[in-house]
DNA sequence: AAAGGTCTGTCACGAAACTGTCACATTGGT
DNA sequence: ACCAATGTGACAGTTTCGTGACAGACCTTT
């Protein structure tokens, strides 16, 4: 069963705990963050499949937050959890840009059956992103990003890279490789070419150690761990 | 500008009213349907953009309606108007497929907001503003700011960026944008029609930095940090 | 109707990026 | 040490995109 990740952004360590154990056992891996600093710091990092948002944080309001998600992922669930219950506060979390909003004190099951259905629209968007030690694409945005900075790839290199990341931990032989990504039915291409593809993804980089060469076979990438 | 049609169902006749009163002049066209029946005929025929519910109906549950929906249209959101504010009562709504459930009685604003959050998931978003950095735009005006100055667009510099911004944050190809722009069922325009249109449009905002180009793929807006 | 303006699609050209190939160096297994 | 596989640097042909120019279409004004 895979597990989905939550990011929750809430200053109330006493909350987020119970949140955290009540959602945990139903295959949620969720993340604590403290303050908007640390929330901002670990979303460069990795995305979730959606994101639970205080409104009152120590280091600025939540809202901002909200908006500066949706900059950049317009896509990624957001799911305001807040004291603040007023009509208008209501109404401003949702011209940020939130999917739900919640008023605390709320059920926990409530919660669980919104985030459910955020999810649902949201459909399958864990395939958006793909991950492998410091290197993260984000298929929808068609972009690369290592150390959570982004880096520009050519064409090639980005498919090589793709096609690599979809099979993590597998080995792949230059065969498939050069089929998937150069075969123009048929049309022979120079197997040189890979070898030169993944050189120029190796210089880009910074993290070769992922992309592993096995000899005589082909290439693999993997955490290191 | 383009009117979103919404079905309400409904028995109680006053909060019909209400809610049809307040929600046409911002935008929607509202169909009452006063039995569950009605709604399923009214549903055969055609197909809104979102459907608001009541749960206790005169000749059913509104949850049984929900199901019946979602057993045709998965993408066509639900949102409950009820009074059962229990959590079960929430959480079934939500199994039943449920996109949003709000509790009786309501304010109007947050049932609007709540509306148009559930649309935009679904892709219909007939959101009035968009934004990208300094540069805005109102769709209800047809107008484009930056730097809270109006701008003079023409035409296809218009869409193009309005295109581009609905996509805000996702690479789009050239193709795709070609397709949505210039298609003119098939007929054949010149592919460089785009990027001359790009750089008109560029040349316009003095913000460019957002419009950027992704090589051999097309272009992608999103917000500088 | 004529004149002037804007908008639009197309073209030609050039700079820059990309790509495939070669020749040669290096590596790793036996 | 040998050989095959892979890495490396260089190069030239190709592709892609940006740019300025232009002519026809359309609209407004005179």
């Amino acid at each position: 069963m895979k597990v989905t990740e939550l990011y929750y952004i809430e200053d109330d360590r006493n909350i987020a705990l119970a949140v955290k154990e009540y959602l945990e056992p139903k295959n949620f891996k969720v993340t604590i963050c403290g303050t908007l600093a640390e929330a901002r710091q670990r979303l460069s990092e990795h995305v979730p499949a959606c994101v639970l948002l205080d409104w009152n944080m120590p280091d600025g309001r939540g809202d901002r937050l909200c908006r500066w998600i949706r900059g950049r992922w317009k896509e990624l669930p957001v799911i305001f959890l807040t004291v603040r219950g007023d009509s208008a506060d209501i109404v401003s979390g949702f011209q940020n840009g939130a999917d739900d909003y919640m008023v605390k004190p709320f059920e926990l099951e409530v919660l669980y059956s919104r985030i459910l259905a955020v999810l649902r629209r949201a459909g399958n968007a864990a395939e958006r992103y793909l991950s492998c030690d410091d290197i993260r694409i984000d298929r929808n945005r068609r972009a690369v990003f290592c150390h959570s900075e982004e880096m520009s790839l050519s064409a090639a290199e980005y498919e090589l890279l793709l096609y690599l990341m979809q099979n993590k931990g597998k080995t792949v032989t230059r065969e498939r490789i050069l089929a998937q990504i150069w075969d123009v039915n048929g049309n022979y291409v120079n197997d040189n070419t890979l070898t030169v593809t993944v050189k120029r993804l190796r210089d880009k980089l910074s993290q070769p150690a992922c992309l592993k060469t096995v000899r005589s076979v082909g290439y693999r990438m993997e955490d290191t761990l």
